[in-house]
DNA sequence: CCTTGACTTAGAGCGCGCTCAAACCCCTAG
DNA sequence: CTAGGGGTTTGAGCGCGCTCTAAGTCAAGG
C-alpha cells in the first residue's frame, strides 16, 4: 500500500503522514524500488491508536514519548501504562468539566428559549458588557 | 477594579484581558484618570460564560460572533440561541467520543495491567512499527 | 516517445491563541 | 526627589499541528 491509499484508509492526508514520520510518531516506512513509501495493513492499527491519543487532546510530544518507550522496548510497558493512565485522568478530568459546562450551556438556552417564548424580545439572563450601550429595545413596529 | 485584579480573580492574565479587548471579545474599557482600565465586577461573569465557551473548544471567532450579536441588541436572542445549540450539540458529540476514548484507553492498560501481573515483561497487543526492530526481551538478569 | 499523475525531498508558511517586548506614563511611599 | 510598581500602547514573536510549495523522480498508458 502506498501513501495515497494509506491516507484514504487512515484519513490522514498523505501530507500528515510525511510530516508523523519525519518526527517519529510513524516509522520510518519501507520504500519500494522506486523510493516509494510501502506500507503493510498494520499501520492502520497505530494510526488508529494515535487518533484516539489525539481526539482525546494528547499533546504529540507525548504521543512521541509514547511511540518511543515502544520503540525501546518491551520493558518499558510499565512507563506507558503509566502514560495512558495519567492521560486517562485527564480526559476523565475533562469530560467532566464538559458536563458541568453542557448544564450551563443548556440553562442558558432555556433563557433564551423562555424570553422567545413571552414572544417580544427580551434578555435578562446575566449581563454582558453592552448593557450600558444598548440602545432601548427596537420595540417592534 | 484595574486589570491586575481583574487578571487576579478572572484567572486571565493582563495581557490576555488587553487581547480579548483588542479583538472584541470584551468591551473597550472604561478609563479612569490616569487612563487605567477600570473595571466593574460584572465583567467576571461575562468572563466566566466566555471561559465556558473556551473550555468547551469554541474558537474564538466564534465567541465573537455571540459577542457582536449581543452587542447589537436583545433582538438577537434566537441568533445567540441558535449559536449555542449547535455549541451543544458539538460538545456532546466530542463528549461521546471521549468516552468511546476512555473505553479504549482503559481496555489498553488492562492489558498492559495483565502483562505486568505476568511478571517478565511482554506486551502482545497490536503491533507496533518497532516490532521488527525490538531487540529480542532482554531478559531481566 | 511522451504525457500524466502519484510519488519524493527540504523547507517555508499558516491559523490559532496567546505572550511578550519596548518605550512610555503615572501614583505612592520612603 | 526618587525609586518602584503598577499601568498604557503598538507590534513582534511563539508553540502547536499541520499544510503547502518547489523542484525533481518514476511507472504506466496512449
Amino acid at each position: 500500500m502506498q501513501i495515497g491509499e494509506l491516507a484514504k484508509r487512515s484519513g490522514l492526508s498523505a501530507h500528515t503522514i510525511r510530516y508523523y514520520e519525519r518526527i517519529g510518531l510513524l516509522p520510518y516506512a519501507d520504500r519500494d524500488a522506486g523510493g516509494r513509501r510501502d506500507y503493510d495493513e498494520a499501520i492502520l492499527v497505530w494510526i488508529a491508536f494515535l487518533d484516539r491519543l489525539k481526539t482525546t487532546g494528547m499533546p504529540i510530544r507525548e504521543m512521541l514519548q509514547y511511540a518511543k518507550l515502544r520503540a525501546a522496548g518491551d520493558h518499558t510497558g510499565p512507563a506507558r501504562r503509566r502514560i495512558l493512565e495519567a492521560h486517562r485522568d485527564r480526559v476523565r478530568a475533562h469530560v467532566r468539566d464538559l458536563q458541568a459546562s453542557l448544564l450551563v450551556l443548556d440553562t442558558k438556552i432555556d433563557t433564551y428559549v423562555e424570553t422567545e417564548k413571552r414572544t417580544h424580545s427580551h434578555d435578562d439572563t446575566e449581563h454582558s458588557f453592552d448593557e450600558q450601550q444598548t440602545r432601548a429595545r427596537p420595540a417592534r413596529p
